[in-house]
RNA sequence: GGGCCUGUGGGGUAGCUUGGUAUCCUUGUGGCUUCGGGAGCCAUAGACUCCGGUUCAAAUCCGGGCAGGCCCA
């Protein structure tokens, strides 16, 4: 039967076709395209085309953990994007887990080259052979560099925007130490740095050290850096790797040290890519469209003339003025002047997730005073005209706050410490258990649970008096099970 | 790595089984008019993924490429 109810559904309330509650993935691929972040109609697979708004959002992104550097010391560089074979092939362990995903440069116009060259799948063995050139003593020590460049990898899984990509917008920081002790001090500082950096996106997210045989091809160890997805699926936004003098030593990045011994670099390195926009995408987003925390919404305040006629000058200058109020203590704002409805802007300014919608009409005008909509929790009120800057301030502030609180919720949920697998197999999500620490017993645990081993938690006391779930030796540690992105 | 599905104007689709003139919605453009949750009218623009095969004739049938999606490892 053909409801008229039915129809005012569908025409008051616009959503998306695919319901991020029923069909994540499928809502997240619609949304990436409605939104104008990316066009994947680009004819290489996982190569996506980044639109203006997309990229909008992540140069602001970029520029968040831009400042993140070089408030802790360190330098912007840019390397060069090929790398010859030879460099590439030093560290052994480093071939090994690359090898298989690298584009390689043959040719050079008409002639074969007598060397080939690498697009680079990360920064490493481009930077490595500098580095040794740098340092010559302990006074260049630490040297901290990081780069946010496009790195390429041959993914030959299903690719996913923002997710899983060919060619990946990437940040790396590299330093590089005089012993042990102080890349570890760095590895705090940089655990530090994801603290306030996630917390201005309002992404809650959990460290992990990742087990022996998935670490970082070449790392001591490697500390990933993870988020809940609403699927249930966990993504890595990020790594800080320890590389105790792994590269140092077949790069001889090496140092003379105050009492004149050489002496091999230690050296770290952080990574993090455009799959923090997919976490924001996903995590925040609703039916309506995007969600964008303050911090990063190329508009963070949108202005929507309510336009009579007859009274359109007025209206018009009240929103200007407004504007500038905000500009003026650095909000980033917008006043639409397109000749559509307010509703269809309504719904357009939604969709690209700006956290507050601020409408002035006649009525207003009248009153002194404008109306104020949370993107977020959809809330609607009228303020005073004249304490608006200030209401506003705060309620950006708001967004963040409830943006990161309804995500820290939806991940304390959905992580369970448990000790037996039968437990475990109630749970969505990340699942804790004892681990014995061998890696067969591991691997028969991401059997049972059809996950994947996430890592041990850090900073925190070892597992005791608990057994393994599966050998019934005494447990060492926790151990994470998730599905992965 | 294995399996399955899909490809038609910018976007979404009908047509494909049974080969012959490509449907509708949206969007774009110009104009009139309107504006507190996707307004209306008029005019106008725009498509069969690529290569090969079968055929008098292919969007339609067959094979392959490329691209997209889903499931399993």
């Amino acid at each position: 039967m053909f409801l008229f109810s039915d129809l005012q559904v569908e025409k008051f309330m616009p959503e998306t076709k695919n319901k991020k509650n029923i069909d994540f993935n499928e809502w997240y691929n619609e949304i990436v395209e409605l939104a104008d972040l990316c066009d994947k109609r680009y004819p290489i697979k996982g190569m996506n085309v980044w639109r203006p708004y997309g990229w909008k959002l992540m140069t602001h992104v970029d520029q968040l953990i831009r400042e993140e550097m070089i408030k802790t010391g360190h330098e912007e560089v840019c390397f060069p994007l090929l790398i010859p074979e030879s460099s590439f092939q030093k560290e052994a362990e480093h071939i090994e887990g690359f090898g298989s995903e690298v584009y390689w440069v043959t040719h050079a116009g008409l002639n074969k080259l007598e060397e080939r060259w690498l697009l680079r799948p990360t920064s490493e063995t481009a930077m490595y052979p500098l580095f040794s050139l740098w340092i010559r003593s302990h006074a260049d020590l630490p040297l901290k560099t990081f780069q946010i460049v496009n790195t390429f990898r041959y993914e030959t899984k299903q690719t996913r925007a923002f997710i899983r990509v060919r060619e990946i917008h990437f940040f790396e920081a590299h330093t590089c130490h005089v012993d042990f002790e102080d890349a570890e001090k760095q590895i705090r500082e940089d655990k530090k740095i994801a603290e306030r950096l996630f917390t201005k996106l309002s992404l809650p997210f959990i460290f992990s050290k990742r087990p022996e045989w998935d670490k970082f091809a070449g790392a001591f160890y490697t500390i990933s850096i993870d988020v809940l997805m609403p699927s249930g699926r966990t993504l890595q936004l990020g790594s800080i790797h320890q590389y105790r003098d792994n590269f140092s030593k077949p790069y001889e990045i090496k140092y003379e040290t105050e009492t004149g011994e050489h002496a091999y670099c230690h050296q770290t390195t952080y990574g993090m890519s455009e799959r923090i926009l997919g976490a924001l995408v996903g995590i925040h987003g609703d039916d309506k469209g995007l969600v964008m925390p303050p911090s990063v919404a190329p508009v963070q305040v949108i202005i929507i003339p309510i336009i009579f006629k007859g009274k359109e000058k007025q209206i018009y200058k009240a929103c200007d003025i407004l504007d500038e109020k905000l500009h003026d203590n650095g909000i980033r704002s917008h006043v639409d002047k397109r000749d559509i409805t307010p509703g269809s802007k309504y719904y357009d300014w939604e969709l690209k997730g700006v956290p507050l919608r601020v409408e002035i009409g006649p009525k207003d005008l009248e009153k002194k005073e404008v109306v104020l909509v949370r993107r977020d929790t959809g809330e609607k009120k009228s303020i005073p005209e004249e304490k608006s800057i200030e209401i506003i301030e705060k309620e950006l502030g708001d967004v963040s706050k409830t943006l990161y609180e309804k995500a820290k919720k939806f991940l304390t949920e959905n992580m369970h410490r448990v000790k037996t697998i039968d437990e475990a197999k109630k749970f969505k999500g990340i699942v804790e258990l004892p681990w014995c620490g061998s890696e067969d017993c591991a691997l028969e645990v991401e059997n049972i649970l059809e996950g994947n081993t996430l890592g041990e938690p850090i900073d925190e006391e070892k597992c005791s008096g608990y057994i393994c779930p599966i050998c019934s030796r005494p447990a060492e540690t926790w151990m994470r099970y998730a599905k992965m992105y």
